[in-house]
DNA sequence: CTAGGGTTAG
């Protein structure tokens, strides 16, 4: 190395601000710092903040503090140290850090105390910790509170990047109010002001509101789009983000990652394999690179339309995965019923070096529950906490009393509620209805059930699925007893629903829904169906078990559930050689699910329905769940 | 040297 400038060659000011800003090895650091004290370019304010950046983001506060004091304070290295800390992973040490400033602060340091804040109260509850309004979160709010005072005292409250910051920190509070509070002292919001209004809209659950602001915007760029988009993905209004997501096609807004997160979230919300598809191909027609979240967001797609090979051909193309890619993929084959292939990849987890959290728990137990696997349950429930250090939650006791249950051990079931170091909560007690109904215990399903009600008075499965207990019992008593408990309750059943997807657009069936344009053509295709199926022996049957769930509603008794139609339109409209794909908003019942078989064998068809549990992969008169579900 | 949008279960 020749030395001919008074800087070293070792990097260049190209090479080197970029590398500054990263997080970095310990050793790494060191050697920069070397580097940089050499040079004589720590004295540099520039250098110095992004050095000082660098050892924040890598963890390396120690670090930091020891560098810090040495140098000339400048609110430039300060204000960097405030914004890596408020952006790492304990964004409340950027308060001791500006308590501890030697400088009055500018906009900048309010603007990263503002974000740290933010930051603070959109955290995850602590591992292990089921999330609940705590003291935790009282703390968070005064903190919240206080970092708007100190902008406001400090005479920055007026600053847009500390307003943007403030309305977006109490919409991750939870605090719709206080965002609209905040909003509306802002005098003339830019663009940046109003898209964080619109998320703290939408997050509060009031798209609507969000909608009309969004439609105000006399300017809207890609990431307005994309909150909006958003907005109506997280209240599961997914037809309307598709909607939106064409309109900002046609307006010429950017199509990013974060966009195509949403859409692939709202095509796996309504299993819509089709667009998903289409946006698989578009990232890779635009030579989009697979971050972790795009992959995610695939591989969650793929398995929440069934489709599990493509989904595990995608996770194993990641180069880089996190909790939240494995969990979608263990989870993505529970659901498909692949409980031994779901417990495989989770101990691939445990290897892999990526810590499972309590979400990647509930997932791989319900795997087990599904296949069966109780010891294997058993023994992922005990590693949680011995092994991974997170105490179950209410959620984990529910899948073990569903795993017990499922697999007929009623007596361990209950024991293992009795022995719950906490109240059982509404999951619980249905998990126990929900094996009591599988293994037609009725005393059981009854006593569980009154639990359920005790806790939930309002649930409207539970209403039905007693009264249905009654009925079949035939103690006409109790039957109306219940549905006199619902009216008086207000208690409404959840409308059912099936959709299926042909040639990219979504058709929606509801109970005796007569409104779709090919009504005539279903019609005649129902007849079909039960012409040839009479031939093969099949009679609607209920008399068989004794309680079923039953919770989509019919109008009257020759009226078909949402399923058949659109299993009708399915045949109809789709090309023989082509699988149909059904996703209902409510759990099959034992009728729909026996006439599923039949047809898959009769009209040779694989059929694949999604209910709100799980996945059936109809073929050749059986089902993937062994019915079992 | 700032700000707003995005991924897992139920």
């Amino acid at each position: 190395m020749t030395q001919t400038s008074p800087m070293p060659p070792l990097l260049g000011e190209a090479t080197l601000l970029p590398s500054l800003t990263a997080a970095a090895p310990h050793h790494v650091l060191r050697a920069l710092h070397a580097h940089l004290l050499v040079s004589g370019r720590l004295a540099s304010p520039p250098h110095l903040a992004a050095f000082l950046a660098s050892l924040a983001s890598s963890g390396h506060l120690a670090y930091a503090r020891l560098v810090l004091p040495r140098r000339p304070a400048t609110l430039l290295a300060h204000n960097a140290l405030l914004r890596a800390l408020a952006r790492g992973p304990r964004p409340g040490l950027a308060f001791a850090a500006f308590r501890d400033l030697p400088l009055p602060p500018d906009h900048y340091s309010l603007s990263f105390l503002v974000r740290a804040a933010a930051a603070l109260a959109a955290a995850p509850a602590a591992a292990g910790e089921r999330p609940v309004r705590t003291e935790a979160s009282a703390r968070r709010l005064l903190v919240a509170v206080s970092a708007h005072g100190a902008a406001v005292r400090r005479g920055h409250a007026a600053d847009p990047h500390v307003q943007s910051g403030v309305v977006s920190m109490y919409a991750a509070l939870g605090d719709a109010a206080g965002a609209r509070a905040a909003f509306a002292e802002i005098t003339c919001p830019d663009v940046v002001c109003v898209t964080a209004m619109v998320g703290a809209l939408s997050a509060g659950g009031d798209v609507d509101a969000a909608r009309d602001l969004f439609d105000e915007m006399p300017l809207r760029d890609h990431v307005a789009w994309n909150a909006m988009i958003a907005g109506y993905v997280h209240v599961g209004r997914t037809r309307e983000a598709l909607r939106l997501f064409d309109e900002m096609q046609s307006a010429g807004a950017a199509i990013g990652e974060a966009t195509l997160v949403s859409v692939l979230t709202a095509c796996a919300q309504m299993g819509a394999l089709d667009r998903g598809k289409w946006v698989h191909w578009y990232m890779r027609s635009h030579g989009m690179r697979m971050s972790v979240m795009l992959g995610t967001a695939l591989v969650d797609m793929y398995s929440k339309c069934g489709v599990v090979a493509t989904a595990m051909e995608v996770f194993e193309s990641m180069g880089e995965r996190n909790v939240y890619t494995w969990t979608s993929a263990v989870s993505g084959l529970a659901m498909n019923g692949m409980g031994l292939e779901c417990l495989e990849l989770f101990k691939r987890m445990e290897s892999s070096g990526v810590q499972p959290n309590g979400v990647t728990f509930v997932a791989v137990l319900r795997g087990c529950s599904m296949a069966g696997l109780v010891d294997e349950g058993r023994t992922c429930f005990d590693s949680m906490k011995d092994k991974h250090g997170i105490d179950p939650w209410l959620e984990h006791y529910g899948c073990m009393v569903d795993l017990y249950g499922r697999a007929g051990r009623l007596d361990d079931a209950i024991n293992f509620i009795n022995g719950m170091p906490v109240e059982p909560h509404e999951g619980v007690w249905g998990a126990l209805v929900n094996a009591s109904r599988i293994h037609n215990n009725v005393e059981l399903g009854k006593h569980a059930l009154d639990k359920l009600l005790q806790i939930e008075s309002e649930n409207d499965a539970a209403h039905v699925l007693l009264s249905n207990i009654y009925a079949v019992t035939q103690n006409w008593k109790g039957v109306s007893r219940v549905r006199g408990m619902m009216k008086a309750k207000g208690v409404k059943k959840v409308p059912g629903w099936s959709a299926i997807e042909v040639d990219g657009k979504v058709h929606e069936f509801f109970v005796g829904g007569k409104s779709h344009p090919r009504y005539k053509e279903i019609e005649m295709m129902l007849a079909e169906m039960s012409r040839r199926l009479r031939l093969q022996g099949y009679a609607a049957n209920t008399k068989e078990v004794l309680f079923d769930i039953e919770e989509e509603e019919k109008e009257d008794a020759i009226s078909l559930h949402s399923e058949k139609l659109a299993l009708a339109f399915g045949l109809i409209a789709l090309p023989e050689d082509v699988e149909i794909r059904i996703v209902k908003n409510l759990r099959v019942c034992k009728d729909c699910h026996d006439y599923t078989k039949l047809i898959s064998k009769v009209f040779d068809r694989e059929i694949i329905t999604r209910d709100r549990n799980r996945f059936h992969h109809f073929k050749d008169g059986t089902c993937s769940c062994k019915d079992y579900w």
